[in-house]
DNA sequence: CTACTCTGTTCGACATTTCCGAACGCTTAT
DNA sequence: ATAAGCGTTCGGAAATGTCGAACAGAGTAG
């Protein structure tokens, strides 16, 4: 038996595969000897499994160290596509930038946590998706508490009763009876605020965007540094946007 | 004794694992019995392996149906980022697509073939990154030419030993001497040509990207229907921004 | 030039694990 | 009401992953 790895109906040699990806996916490069000693497995094991991946195809080396191939590349791909199909989002994430002039972004809702599935800097920078695919708890970002905000009391207990509130900055929520307050006042705002809960000296505004339907498919911000950043003034930009996209969604 | 699931050390296992993730990839959804179905495995095999994806987050349940997850989005923004480090390569392409109106892109050589890495419609087209991650036999498009030209010959007899010449349309160059021929005469012109190689009715003229040690680093390319597509008049525009490319690697 | 240490790799044997098939609820059609 | 489809659970037999030791090669230090 093993410790952690496949309690329940798992097969614990497929989850060390994955842990294999994930070990090359954190860091650049690895080779077989460093992938064992992370995992504590046996050098030989580490190797089994390196070739698994190698001969599919999923990883290639590079400089005497494995590395991740562009197959999860594809991957990527396949599971951003139910996203994808409404193109309007990304497009009102660019909007979103263009007019704030500051970053903009859309978090998707998965397995408890905030997902970064757009991202844009405006019209007058660089295009890399840094963040792309990054997660991060609910309570500590602005499009995060928006959603949390729509969402049952009960799936805000078991998501707080999986996770616990991990404090990011000094400024994270971490008290349950704070967060419900904050929630609350979401609810009443519309908008939810971060003030360096998530980076310190990054302020944002965020706004859930539902479906016609009114479930929470994902949740749209803006940041930047404070000065730059007036709920005042972007609350209604950011707001309108999510609810545009609410619309966009009755017309398909 | 497996069929050809683990010729050599692999992992069968490991193997199955990665066949029901490109199972879940390949369509959008499937359930259990379909897993096991497609894969000829008996459906509590497939239970177990979808088990072992779900309980580690890499996939969730939708309408029903399994479906890849957001930590794919993750991973392949991991593996793309050899080319993100490079943010000049992403703003050519989407220079190449402003200026020439068309489509352009960047594909990168992985396993012997082609896949897409970036790709630009223009700046006034829906930004959807449609293609990217997909693999494609070099021979049978611009790009993928472009960069075979580049390689030592004994790279493209190992390449087209293992893979053959698979034809992608009527068009596609599918005899060893008139791809040799095909090669030289991108060495001759620097840049290749694709005529409805890839898909009927797409014309698209492409060039190699080489780093300043002459190695080739992926392949640029622009592509539209063949009305739009003059090779005389893009063809230095192409090489052109491959030639920027390689001049910025200079002042990394 | 040699010895040492670090790689990645192969091998065999044991023990662990995976796999299958059958059986169970359950929902949706017929 | 019956049937057929789904996902799920269970035990046992057989196949497989894991480990450790041993090997070859590259690189470095003495």
């Amino acid at each position: 038996m093993r410790e952690d790895a496949a309690t329940g109906g798992g097969l614990s040699t497929g989850d060390r595969l994955l842990s294999v990806i994930e070990v090359l996916g954190s860091q650049d490069g690895a080779g077989v000897t460093e992938v064992a000693d992370q995992l504590e497995i046996a050098k030989s094991t580490a190797h089994a499994h390196l070739r698994t991946l190698y001969d599919r195809g999923y990883i290639l080396k590079r400089d005497g160290t494995y590395h991740l191939g562009l197959r999860f590349l594809q991957l990527g791909q396949a599971a951003k596509q139910p996203w994808d199909e409404y193109p309007f989002i990304e497009e009102k994430v660019e909007e979103l930038a263009d007019e704030s002039e500051i970053r903009a972004q859309f978090l998707a809702p998965e397995h408890d946590e905030a997902v970064y599935v757009y991202r844009s800097t405006g019209r007058h920078s660089v295009p890399t998706d840094s963040r792309v695919g990054v997660r991060i708890p609910m309570h500590s970002v602005a499009a995060g508490k928006a959603m949390l905000a729509q969402f049952p009391g009960d799936r805000v207990d078991a998501l707080v009763d999986r996770h616990g509130l991990p404090a990011q900055t000094d400024e994270t929520i971490t008290d349950r009876a704070e967060l419900d307050a904050a929630l609350e006042r979401v609810r009443e705002r519309g908008y939810a605020i971060n003030e360096g809960e998530s980076w310190e000296g990054v302020r944002a505004v965020g706004a859930p965007v539902l479906t016609p339907d009114g479930d929470v498919f994902g949740g749209l911000s803006v940041s930047g540094s404070p000065h730059r950043v007036d709920p005042d003034d972007l609350a209604d930009l950011v707001m309108g946007a999510a609810n545009e996209i609410k619309l966009e969604f009755q017309y398909e």
